[in-house]
DNA sequence: CGATTCTTTGAAAACAGTCAATCTGTGTGG
DNA sequence: CCACACAGATTGACTGTTTTCAAAGAATCG
């Protein structure tokens, strides 16, 4: 619950007694079975979302009806559309969860009265968007410069728990290439070893 | 030169004369020629910078001694490498411009002096690398699902003057496919009008 | 004009996608 | 406890796209 979340707070900034009553305050828990939706495509994102428990995805569906994962988050990552969040319109992508989740939810103003009052908690905020951002960066530069089996040799090394976590046909589609593609990589991939 | 920089700032956040006159003192202006570099390979990114003119971009060179573009940056945009920045590492990417160009540069320690000293400043940043962020996870979704040559026309579509500006084989890069899949998208985009 | 850089084209080979069938493991209800 | 259903993973044959390599054709700059 949120436990958790105090957890990863106190790894991170210094806050006192009244400061955790406070977030605790403004925060919401949410329980999500395998499956169920965090967001939905069309609706507007207006929360900050950290999730502390099980594992979940962002992904869009293309008009074939073929799905496109851009994000996981497990326990201790945030996640969300933040693209939603900024413009306030409504949201391109679906996030659901993978496994039985816990997310801790935030509304996006009172997110906002906490970065205002707690610098501390702004500054973690604005470095957790600076290495987003980096990740990004890192993630199109494997997108444009690795072949696929490079892609999920990367992927796999970079985020073990993930590989094991997360059906195969969502791998492919994080990386962007089809689930029998992935399948044959893996093959391949058992042999040389 | 600074001009450049003063008008965007203006346009972004309210600013004192003294506050102007502090930035501008805590600025060096660097011109570059045509292929000059801003940052190799190798090197620690320390700054930050605004390019007022011309047309830069960051690339990484692989074993085989290919070169990978992951960004571009013209008037009005800033570039560097965020992962050196926040690491102290030698940075994997090198910075150079396409055109002859003019950049102002602010030393990271000044900088974080100002985000310090002027809210509406360190506000401002914050924006524009959420901004980025959202930038580069749209990047990714479209890297993951749509088709090179749609690839190629959102990227003519989203940013017009680069299509014009900047050689094919670059923009190739950009979009991870080779210069010479980009020349036939190209023909044939050009046959279906 | 000549040299360099950028772009285009062609043919063959490598690669990834599609469609369809099969296999595997998990969990549920009889 | 078994049989079945279901979701996920694999495999094969085929198709389509992209890369590679080599050569030639524009365009630009001094």
């Amino acid at each position: 619950m949120y436990d958790v979340f105090k957890a990863y707070l106190d790894g991170k900034i210094p806050l006192t007694n009244e400061q955790h009553d406070w977030i605790r305050s403004c925060s919401v828990t949410k329980k999500l079975r395998k499956n169920q939706y965090l967001l939905q495509e069309g609706d507007v994102w207006q929360k900050h979302a950290f999730v502390s428990k099980g594992l979940v995805r962002t992904y869009s569906i293309d008009e074939k009806g073929s799905e496109h994962v851009i994000a996981f988050a497990m326990e201790n990552w945030w996640t969300g559309d933040r693209e939603s969040l900024l413009s306030g319109k409504p949201s391109r992508f679906n996030i659901d969860a993978i496994e039985g989740s816990e997310i801790v939810l935030i509304d996006d103003q009172k997110f906002s009265a906490i970065c205002k009052e707690i610098p501390a908690f702004n500054d973690m905020q604005n470095a957790i968007i600076q290495r987003s951002f980096v990740a990004s960066q890192n993630r199109i530069h494997d997108s444009i410069s690795v072949s696929a089996d490079e892609k999920y040799k990367n992927f796999v090394g970079k985020y073990p728990s993930f590989a094991t976590r997360i059906p195969l046909n969502m791998i492919a589609s994080y990386l962007g290439i089809t689930r029998e593609t992935l399948s044959r990589i893996r093959h391949k991939a058992v042999k040389k070893s």
